[in-house]
DNA sequence: GTCTATAACTGGATAGAC
DNA sequence: GTCTATCCAGTTATAGAC
C-alpha cells in the first residue's frame, strides 16, 4: 500500500537520467525536478552526488542480476541464453539509438573523471562476463569460456557505440545475425 | 621559423583535454592553463567552448586523414593496410587504457549532450569507414565492403571500451589477432 | 522524529567590460 | 591581459510540517 520511497524514486530518476544525459552532466535540480522535491532535501537521503551515483550503480546490479536470473531459468539451452543476450541490442534499440550502452557510457565516462566508483560500475561487466562465461562452460568451451564471454561482450559493445553513432538499426540486425551465427557455430564443434 | 600559433596551441591542447578529461568536464580555465595565456586572450580566438570543439574535431579529421593516407603510401596491400588500422589498439594502447578510443568516447558524449556537433564527430567515424571499405574493394569484396568496414570498426570499438574498462593488454592482443585471423580469412577465400 | 522547504554559502564556470 | 559580473553547480544550515 505504501508509495515508492522517496529514495527510491531518487534512485530510478537519478538512473534515468545518469544514462540519458550522462552523470556530470546531470545535476541535482535535474533530478529535483523529476522527483519534485526541494534540491537542499537531498541531502536527507544521501550525502553526495557520488552516494546517489553508488546508488544508482547498485541498482543497476541488482536490476542486470535479475535479467540473468530469468534467462537462466527461462531456458535450460547455453546458447540460447548467450543469444538472449546478444539480442538486447535489438530488444533495447529505441534507447541505445540515442543514449549507446548503459554500462559502456557509463564505464567510459567514470574513466575518463578517474572516478572513485570506477571499480564499482566495472562490476557490471563482470556480472556479464562471468555469467556469459558460464554459459559457455557448458557448452562445453571450458578453456576458452572466459576469452569467448569477453569477446561476445566486447562485439556487442562496439554494436552499441556504432549503432549510436551512426543511427542505424539495419547494422545492428546484421552484426546480431553475425554473433549468433558464430555461437552457434561453436555449438556445432562441439556436437 | 615561426613558433606555433597560439590559435593552434589552444586547439592541441584542448584536442588532448577533451580527449583524457572529456569534453564537457573541461574548463577553459583548464586550456588556458597549458597554453598559458590569460583567459581574456582566449576570447581573441574562440568565442564559445562549442568553437574550439569544432575546432578540435577538424584538427583531428585532418590528423586522421594524414594517418590514412600515410598508410595508404607505405604499402600497396590492402589487407596489410587494414591490419594497421587494426593494430591502432596496440599502438596506442598506452592511452587507450586510461582514455578509451578518442573517437567513439566524443561521439557516445556528444550523444548524451544531445550536442549540436554531433555529426562532425561522427564524421571521425566515417572516414574510417569509407577507407576501410575501399580497401576492402581493392580486396575484392565489392559486395561486402561496407558492412565488413563497419564490422571491423565496430569491433575495435568495443575491444577498446572493454580493454580501457578491465585495463587488460592481453585480452586487447588477442582480439586483435582473432580480427587480423578474420581477415586474413577474407582473403584467402578470394584467391 | 522523520521528512521537507527555503535560503544562503562556496567554488567554479562562462561571459564580457575595461 | 586583468578584472569583474553573473550564473549555476554542489553543499550546508535552519526552521517548519506531518
Amino acid at each position: 500500500m505504501n508509495k515508492i520511497s522517496t529514495r527510491a524514486q531518487i534512485i530510478q530518476h537519478a538512473d534515468q537520467l545518469f544514462y540519458q544525459q550522462g552523470f556530470e552532466n546531470t545535476s541535482f535540480a535535474d533530478i529535483a525536478g523529476m522527483v519534485k522535491i526541494s534540491r537542499g532535501n537531498f541531502y536527507h537521503h544521501f550525502k553526495s552526488k557520488d552516494e546517489i551515483l553508488k546508488a544508482v550503480i547498485e541498482l543497476r546490479l541488482a536490476n542486470t542480476q535479475n535479467m540473468l536470473d530469468k534467462w537462466q531459468t527461462s531456458t535450460d539451452n547455453p546458447t540460447k541464453r548467450i543469444e538472449c543476450f546478444i539480442k538486447i541490442l535489438i530488444t533495447n534499440w529505441s534507447k541505445i539509438k540515442y543514449y549507446g550502452c548503459p554500462v559502456g557510457t557509463l564505464t567510459s565516462e567514470l574513466a575518463k573523471l578517474n572516478h572513485s566508483l570506477q571499480a564499482n560500475a566495472n562490476e557490471l561487466f563482470s556480472l556479464f562476463r562471468n555469467w556469459l562465461a558460464a554459459q559457455f562452460e557448458l557448452m562445453g568451451q571450458v578453456k576458452k569460456a572466459d576469452a569467448f564471454a569477453m569477446h561476445i561482450l566486447a562485439r556487442s559493445q562496439g554494436v552499441a557505440t556504432l549503432g549510436n553513432s551512426f543511427r542505424d538499426e539495419n547494422f545492428v540486425k546484421q552484426e546480431v545475425e553475425q554473433m549468433c551465427d558464430w555461437l552457434n557455430s561453436l555449438k556445432k564443434q562441439q556436437g
